[in-house]
DNA sequence: AACTATTTATAAGA
DNA sequence: TTCTTATAAATAGTT
């Protein structure tokens, strides 16, 4: 929306790059603040340019006590991770917002709490995923093991047949369609 | 942009507070990836509907290292906090984004350990907020003491003048400037 | 979900 | 950066 029409794709020119991405982001934040008043939602926003300047908006204290209930009504494990991430997102945005002079200890313990959450929750995900991995590795070591043991056997059975073959004329009909699907893997 | 112009202050209906929500919120996320395309920015964005639903918009694998060049571009304890968690925030992200099923065990502790990063940070700067509140306390105390002692010698002092003041006729030119700067604070 | 009259954002220029 | 302005884009109210 401007003079000319422009392609979304990375501008070349260096400062008009930089003017632009000075305008967007003024809009976007503004944006952000309007949907946030407007609709009763909770935004935060995370721009890092490419001189990596840090810019950010958050929409008020209620983002918290939101989540929360999010984090409450959706168990699932994983969401319960991004709702974590997303609260020391928050305090911690807070904590920068607010003079450094000025963090409070409580700020502090609260956000230590969090991470420690966050902490456990991942290990008991960790946890699980390994046991489930460790798991799966055991019962494809066992089908393995027993693939293993009926094509020993039928190998076995093959070199039979194949040493009577050398010392008996055997008729087409008598080759058995068992030593047939064992013999196809063998060639392998 | 429309057939009025609207208002920044919450939408009381319902239905078009949420038709609005849905435009806005796509108009939003649309606008954060041009920002980040066009300019080569990093960009996290994340909504919560009023009905709790979570949102949310994320550049590419960049931001990760961007971030971490920023922070070590800014020393500062605080900001690095920050950057932790965001890049938490940012890994978070990206596991909701996969599915559950496909999380690997990998991503997880590379979580766990930025989690402990975080956590560490954040023990140490609450030490040392705690070790400067306490060494603060511990000098108004001092100061407290020191003013106590002085409020009690004059008390004292301010007693015995008063006592001489009962015992014998003093001119108004006997009386000294020590006295009269002490008695003055006795009066409140 | 579409439509469309308007408002808003912004690209280019100064 | 900041202002101006022509134009593109977003969207409020409507169907």
């Amino acid at each position: 929306m401007g003079r000319k029409k422009l392609e979304i794709k990375p501008i070349e020119n260096k400062s008009s790059r930089q003017v632009t991405f000075s305008k967007r982001r003024n809009g976007l934040i503004e944006k952000a603040r309007q949907l946030s008043v407007l609709c009763d939602a909770s935004v935060a926003l995370l721009v890092v340019s490419a001189s990596r300047k840090l810019y950010s908006f958050s929409s008020g204290d209620n983002l918290v006590k939101i989540l929360d209930r999010y984090g409450k009504q959706h168990g699932d494990d994983l969401k319960a991770l991004v709702i974590q991430a997303t609260l020391i997102f928050y305090l911690m945005y807070k904590l920068e917002e607010s003079n450094v002079d000025n963090v409070s200890v409580g700020s502090l313990v609260q956000l230590e709490e969090h991470l420690e959450n966050a902490l456990s929750v991942t290990r008991a995900r960790k946890t699980e995923l390994m046991l489930k991995l460790v798991e799966n590795l055991k019962e494809k070591e066992k089908l393995l093991e027993e693939e293993n043991h009926v094509l020993a056997s039928q190998m076995e059975k093959s070199s039979l047949v194949r040493a009577e073959a050398d010392n008996m004329e055997v008729s087409p009909g008598q080759i058995s369609d068992i030593n047939l699907l064992v013999t196809l893997p063998l060639l392998n």
